[in-house]
DNA sequence: TCCCGCATGTAATTCGTTACATGATTGG
DNA sequence: CCAATCATGTAACGAATTACATGCGGGA
């Protein structure tokens, strides 16, 4: 239940659309919490709904901007105070479950692949972070330079540790 | 659709019932891929029907123990081969970038308790560790602790972000 | 004999993805 | 005037969680 707080949380900064939502969801959060234009307009009347948020103006086109209410913030804070679970799937990790399943040499190259994937996203957010260390906005920009650090750190982890698997693989095989 | 996989993964080795695979998602796969009864078992119904697993014995109880047919193995080499996304949804960082809204010292806390999650998911990973390197049972223990050692470097890493953030955080206050 | 563990399933609900459908406005 | 962008929504499906429902069999 987290797009909930993606979209609370998107509209403390100021007021926006179901569109402009979609905006932000495409380019600040889409390394954290993807979410489709279904889901998001979904959700919003859910919250309206639920009296989170209310529509504060309405535009052309049948523009509705979304503000949030008091209950609205208070539920946002709420969320960011409680224990996290940490409990999650990893597809790449069932993959490294299952290796023995192909010869010694397929799981290798399968190995080198994860590094190589790390490598390139690992490259893709340090170009975003350089892009980024020109504009100085707000609390948000800060904090997702956290977020950035922390996809930063993941990838050169998931790369050292596929080069370390592929050298294990290797090693029990000779 | 990758709980499919799993189940396929899982009848590598031998023939197994829905209840045996259940007590292989709540041990060895915990971590990794959990998955419950209703799940595991409609999957079951669901492969039986497209051929890729089929009843190769039945038991007391009702019991059925399903086998890996050709066809699944094949299905299950294609998927290990497969490209991986690696997108994925992590609430952890979603709070991380709406932090600004709790005061300095309230984000600074919650940073704190995060780098304390950290250390205790690391520690009980290592003493799975422990636990499992006495016995010395084939392949899926082997690439078990490659993603044994994924989590460790995970978990490390979490706690070490974690701590950095909040230094940030104090910095950027005082 | 009686309880615990084995063993199977269904139902209801939520979350997320993909695809479809539709229309208004504005700038060139 | 026409195309790109703005803007909202529905439908169908698959994946996951939680709760419910039922019953056999074997060992103490």
């Amino acid at each position: 239940m987290s797009l909930r707080h993606a979209v609370l949380g998107l509209l403390v900064d100021k007021p926006a659309s179901g569109y402009d939502l979609m905006k932000l969801f495409n380019t600040s959060l889409a390394n954290v919490w993807p979410a489709t234009q279904s889901q998001v307009y979904g959700e919003l009347a859910r919250l309206a709904a639920g009296g989170l948020i209310d529509v504060a103006a309405e535009g052309p086109r049948g523009r509705k901007e979304y503000a949030l209410t008091d209950d609205g913030l208070a539920e946002l804070r709420r969320w960011l105070a409680e224990a996290q679970p940490g409990q999650q799937r990893s597809a790449a990790l069932l993959r490294v479950f299952f290796l023995g399943v192909l010869t010694p040499e397929q799981a290798v190259h399968h190995l080198a692949e994860v590094a190589e994937q790390a490598a390139s996203d690992h490259a893709r957010l340090r170009q975003l972070q350089d892009s980024l260390d020109w504009d100085e906005e707000g609390m948000l920009t800060a904090n997702g330079r956290l977020a950035l650090e922390y996809g930063l750190r993941l990838h050169a982890m998931r790369e050292e540790w596929a080069q370390w698997a592929a050298q294990q693989l290797t090693a029990t095989t000779e």
